[in-house]
DNA sequence: AACTTCACG
DNA sequence: GACGTACGTGAAGTTC
């Protein structure tokens, strides 16, 4: 029937519907697999509540349901801050979006949306073309952003109040009649929508002004005539910013529709396609009601395996997919070669609401890597892949290799590629994410928002296996990816990606994408099972960008610096060598532990034993030492070791340091740009690579040196913050140490109150070698303290260290309460927990042997180790936006310090700034009771800062 | 690739 | 009663 005089349109705002869903309800989720739901239940109990009641004697013959599409609209380009207080769309509704469309098709109720525009204008445009075809309209919404609309045969209806809204309850809201409503709202502003207004002026006054002048332009125009000084100096000088907030709140009635009115002629639902929608939501209530309204057998209730209540993770194999699985198949991925298939394939990530992406470049250094080509996945078995960079033949000095026929512009599909990464309304799915995030970031682009499947195993799995895309297929999809050997080969010969025959490459990097989108289509879910959704959201998924902006701005390292020192450690290792080579009575290499050992036991007759599987000799550093104490009955062989000992100090600074640091200085920033591996260690804790700089040299004072080349740039200070004593902090609040806690309180030096309690010394009278005692308890019980371990550390026998502990724990009662109950609950558990809640799991602690024994070590430490990892992650997470408009970069993060890079004159500001944010990052989740302290230095240098 | 050693928190 | 033991990392060099 086409749409025309007698016809009646409804109007429904989808958006308005969700969010009321979303809000009137409880967080349901599907109990098959925990996705979140309850949206998407109040919206399908909403839209046939309207059906049924939309059935009497005023029944509508057309009917839409009106979706917002992304966040950006043209009126973001007329107005950067339009909606620019917003909130973050809630990350249990944004899964649900997409479903909420999937609903208003199941109920064959047309669903239209469009890009660049708010649902509120295709509404607008709708209303005006209903209403010239001589039909009515009624908008379900309460918005009073619609009330313009009103008039002419438009009316609103509040489904939640169940009343009409005609021009009488527009004007008792906005004081003017509907044609004059947008003039109201142009002075008025709106804070929800951040449009500015008129400062000051507020409904009432707007109303009022808007009646005794008429309409907006002749109130601006005779602005001079407003007897109230301040209303007439605002009108005259914010003229512009209101007539900007008029445009903004005018809705577009042009909006180019791709549908018409005949378009929307109602249908009745068909029972079985909305049935299974339904029963698929697992919406059983619903599904029955649908049934019996039908008059049909509702289909056979899902089975479910109701999901256990606590972890039921487990180190075994998954049997995960029970249902059927798409099957892998690589010749099903599509090679996306011009403008027109790419925007086809962002189409559908729009309308899905997430994509899965993954980039192919020509290194594993971010800094480096050059884009070879971006595959994506929107559904699985469903990905494509995007070949941007491929080049054939060997390429020379003159002139790079030739580039391979048959693909896309790089700037051209970044440029489709950029408005799908940036939007809000689109999730980018990746497995570690920062690599991809650091490549688009250097081509402009910031990806956001994001989820990372290698984040979500770590955040479930940390300690159960490695969180690598090859590893996680394995285990979670039974699938074994083409591994990239195959494509670049290995050692030698390897290849670089770029050199890939696009097919080959194709069926390499979408299958990438295809895995990272099931993976998170079985993990995501399963996030909430295993109780570890905030941890995932507050603790590794916000690091993303903070970490690649701290690679990607790098530290500056003066060469030179490094150099220097090279040339002065090899003068003393050719020195060191000559000596050792003549006590030795023959040269060898001092670098070969298997070469030094069988000198020193067998030639010089050191008594010692073997050690290792190997049955070589061992020749650490701790027996060394041994060894150079033997003056007396062996002067030659300690003399030897002491020799070795210097060397190989010098030989670690210049190999580890001062070589290689220089080899890792950008060619184009000329800064040393690492790489933070977020799931890199068990415990929370990040593991730096590429070079390592959490390990640069400080305690001894010639390795302390290296950190001079570490500096500022010009007019530039380095910042150092470090947390003080944070683990035995975290210790006294979990292990509830009463005098501990109070010695943090009073400022005391933690190790000397220790000393004092244990030892029975006053204060006053503690000596080093008592403190460094204590010192060393203190450190043992974090790591899960044994008598023969302290008793090695301490050089003292092992009754004496085992007294020490007994009487430790007799001062200290909390600490061996801790240390059991922390076991108990890994037994039971398998994992541990710190905090802010993040698991580290510990199958071994039930094995039999030595295993059994790491384990439960690992298990003390890791709620003491995780909870100051937990702490300093949230800190950093806070950090861009706490130093936000000084001076000053985050550099780098070495376990319970982080160091900045400032412009001289902000020093203080940064130093107040990041240290409120260190001491108060546990906050509002955890309120220790210990305070948090942070210790500031500044300098040149890395050393001068420290 | 495994092992040893040693740098850091 | 014996066995092995501090917790968490990454990199370089040697050996197999």
């Amino acid at each position: 029937m086409a749409f025309g005089k007698g016809c009646h349109l409804h109007l429904i705002d989808g958006s308005a519907f969700i969010f009321r869903a979303y809000h009137a309800l409880p967080p349901l989720t599907r109990k098959s697999d925990g996705l979140p739901i309850g949206a998407v239940s109040g919206f399908c109990n909403m839209l046939w509540k309207y059906i049924e009641d939309a059935k009497g004697s005023d029944a509508p013959t057309h009917a839409a349901v009106i979706f917002d599409k992304g966040s950006h609209t043209f009126r973001n380009d007329l107005y950067d801050l339009y909606k620019a207080n917003r909130e973050e769309m809630p990350e249990e509704l944004r899964p649900q979006i997409p479903l909420t469309r999937e609903a208003t098709k199941a109920f064959n109720i047309a669903c239209e949306e469009m890009a660049g525009y708010e649902a509120d204008d295709i509404i607008a445009t709708l209303a005006r073309q209903a209403r010239e075809a001589g039909g009515r309209v009624t908008i379900i919404s309460s918005d009073k952003d619609l009330m313009q609309l009103v008039g002419g045969g438009v009316e609103m209806f509040d489904a939640m109040k169940n009343r009409a809204i005609g021009p009488e309850e527009v004007e008792a809201k906005f004081g003017v009649g509907p044609e004059r409503v947008i003039d109201v709202q142009a002075l008025a502003g709106d804070s929800v929508d951040n449009i500015p207004g008129a400062p000051g002026i507020g409904v009432k006054t707007a109303a009022l002004l808007i009646n005794e002048y008429g309409d907006l332009e002749t109130l601006l125009a005779r602005a001079g005539e407003i007897k109230q000084p301040k209303r007439r100096q605002t009108l005259i000088e914010k003229a512009d910013q209101i007539r900007l907030s008029k445009q903004l709140v005018t809705l577009d009635e042009q909006t180019p529709l791709e549908f018409t009115l005949d378009d929307l002629e109602l249908r009745e639902p068909e029972p079985e396609q909305l049935m299974e929608f339904l029963n698929q939501m697992e919406f059983r209530t619903l599904t029955r009601r649908v049934a019996e309204k039908f008059g049909v057998e509702p289909p056979p209730v899902i089975e479910t395996v109701a999901a256990p209540a606590a972890s039921s993770s487990s180190a075994t194999k998954e049997p995960e997919p029970e249902t059927e699985q798409v099957p892998f198949d690589p010749d099903s991925y599509v090679c996306i070669r011009d403008a027109e298939e790419l925007a086809k394939w962002l189409d559908e990530a729009r309308a899905k609401g997430w994509v899965a992406v993954d980039t192919e470049t020509t290194s594993l250094d971010e800094m480096k890597a050059e884009f070879v080509g971006v595959s994506l996945s929107i559904e699985p078995g469903k990905a494509a892949y995007i070949p941007l960079g491929h080049t054939s033949g060997e390429g020379d000095l003159f002139g790079g290799a030739e580039r391979v026929e048959g693909q896309m512009d790089l700037e051209e599909a970044l440029s489709l590629l950029k408005p799908v990464l940036e939007d809000d309304a689109i999730l980018k799915i990746g497995q570690n994410m920062k690599y991809d995030f650091k490549i688009f970031a250097r081509h402009g682009i910031r990806v956001a928002p994001i989820d990372d499947t290698m984040l979500m195993s770590y955040a479930m799995f940390s300690g159960l296996h490695g969180h690598g895309m090859d590893a996680l297929s394995d285990r979670y999809l039974n699938h074994q990816p083409i591994p990239i050997k195959e494509l670049i080969g290995s050692g030698k010969s390897q290849i670089t990606f770029d050199k890939v025959d696009i097919a080959k490459a194709t069926r390499y990097a979408a299958e990438d994408a295809d895995i990272t989108l099931r993976l998170w289509q079985m993990f995501k879910p399963r996030l909430h099972r295993e109780q570890v959704t905030t941890v995932y959201e507050t603790l590794e998924r916000p690091l993303v960008p903070v970490l690649a902006d701290m690679e990607m701005a790098g530290v500056k390292v003066e060469t030179a610096v490094l150099s220097r020192m090279s040339n002065a450690f090899a003068q003393k290792m050719a020195q060191l060598e000559d000596e050792i080579g003549k006590i030795a009575g023959q040269p060898f290499n001092v670098g070969s532990p298997k070469q030094l050992g069988e000198i020193l036991f067998d030639q010089m007759g050191v008594e010692g034993g073997k050690k290792g599987k190997t049955g070589a000799y061992g020749t650490g550093a701790d027996v060394l030492e041994d060894v150079t104490t033997m003056e007396d009955t062996n002067p030659e062989a300690a003399k030897l070791a002491a020799r070795v000992l210097d060397w190989r100090q010098i030989s670690k600074l210049k190999s580890t340091y001062t070589d290689a640091l220089q080899t890792h200085v950008n060619a184009e920033t000329g800064r040393v740009h690492t790489s933070y591996v977020i799931s890199g260690a068990n415990t929370g804790r990040l593991a730096s690579t590429d070079p390592n700089l959490q390990n640069i040299p400080v305690r001894s004072e010639e390795g302390r040196r290296i950190r001079e080349a570490f500096v500022a740039g010009p007019g530039m200070k380095i910042v150092s913050l470090d947390y003080s004593q944070i683990e035995l902090r975290i210790l006294a609040h979990v292990a509830d140490l009463p005098e501990m806690r109070e010695a943090f309180k009073e400022g005391l030096d933690i190790h000397a109150a220790t000393a004092s309690e244990m030892f029975d010394v006053p204060l006053e009278k503690m000596t080093p070698e008592i403190r460094r005692q204590a010192k060393a308890i203190n450190f043992g019980v974090i790591y899960g303290i044994s008598g023969f371990g302290l008793a090695r550390n301490l050089r003292i026998p092992r009754a004496e260290a085992q007294g020490f502990i007994d009487r430790y724990f007799e001062r200290f009662p909390g600490i061996r309460k801790y240390m059991d109950d922390t076991v108990a609950f890994a037994k039971e558990h398998k994992f541990v927990q710190t905090l802010f809640g993040r698991k580290i799991h510990t199958p071994d602690i039930v094995s039999k042997g030595p295993a059994a024994g790491f384990a439960k070590r690992a298990a003390i430490n890791a709620p003491i180790q995780g909870a100051a990892a937990d702490i300093i992650r949230r800190a950093m997470v806070r950090m861009p936006a706490a130093i936000e408009g000084l001076p000053a970069t985050m550099l780098l993060q070495v376990h319970d310090e982080l160091i900045f890079e400032v412009e001289e004159k902000a020093v203080d500001k940064l130093i107040d700034a990041a240290r409120a944010t260190m001491e108060g990052s546990a906050e509002p989740s955890v309120k220790l009771s210990v305070p948090l302290v942070v210790d500031a230095g500044q300098g040149a240098s890395w050393a001068a800062a420290h």
